[in-house]
DNA sequence: CAAGTATATGAGTATATGCGCATATAAATT
DNA sequence: AATTTATATGCGCATATACTCATATACTTG
């Protein structure tokens, strides 16, 4: 394998761009509920404690970033994971937080 | 293994923070460059093709948030990646948004 | 077709943040 | 000590985006 080239101007945006969508606390508590499996928009605001407008805006930009499936169902509407690596992504980032947390810890107890 | 307690409010905004830093094409470049290894400032303008002012904030976020470490030298100062999760999330990023383009690229085929 | 229910969206406001310019700080050299 | 070099930072502007309120749309049911 050779070595990564480094990414194009509009590679590194669409990179960006992927993080600043999981980069919003309500939008990480929706994926979050959503790991239990599909839920419709009127259960994720049950779950999250969000108003349905701000929800839905939310579930847009989500859907919008492909990191959301929607699947509409008479009045309806449901949501579900699209995208796989966001389990690993959210445990590699909470992995990296703990660690840094435990080594804040340690400096602490010094 | 019992299943993940869902995240409290408070880590959801570290982690959101986290996703936060990463979210900007520069520092994303930043830390492209450093994946070659250490630099110092001037290098990494130079890599980048930013103002020096911009990529000292830039440096100081990253830093803040223990992606980045941060070593001096007499009048320089040399960064490199402290957070070694980093390579895995790029990856795990780009090959996700390889991905999504591959199915989109078959989309356009049909 | 009228009324009700689930979801989406337009408009306005408040806040955050990236960038550039100028300048400040810190350390080496003369 | 004065000057030069490397890096950091205060400030202001422009833009992005999260949130709320009100209303629109889509679908179902009587």
């Amino acid at each position: 394998m050779a070595r990564k080239a480094p990414l194009s101007d509009a590679a590194l945006e669409l990179v960006a761009r992927r993080f600043a969508v999981l980069s919003e606390p309500m939008r990480l508590r929706l994926i979050q509920a959503l790991f239990e499996g599909e839920m419709n928009v009127n259960a994720l605001v049950e779950a999250t404690g969000g108003t349905q407008a701000n929800i839905s805006r939310h579930l847009q930009t989500l859907t919008q970033a492909h990191v959301l499936a929607r699947r509409k169902e008479g009045l309806q509407v449901f949501y579900s994971i699209a995208d796989p690596s966001l389990y690993k992504l959210c445990e590699l980032v909470c992995g990296s937080l703990e660690k840094q947390f435990a080594r804040h810890a340690e400096s602490l107890a010094k």
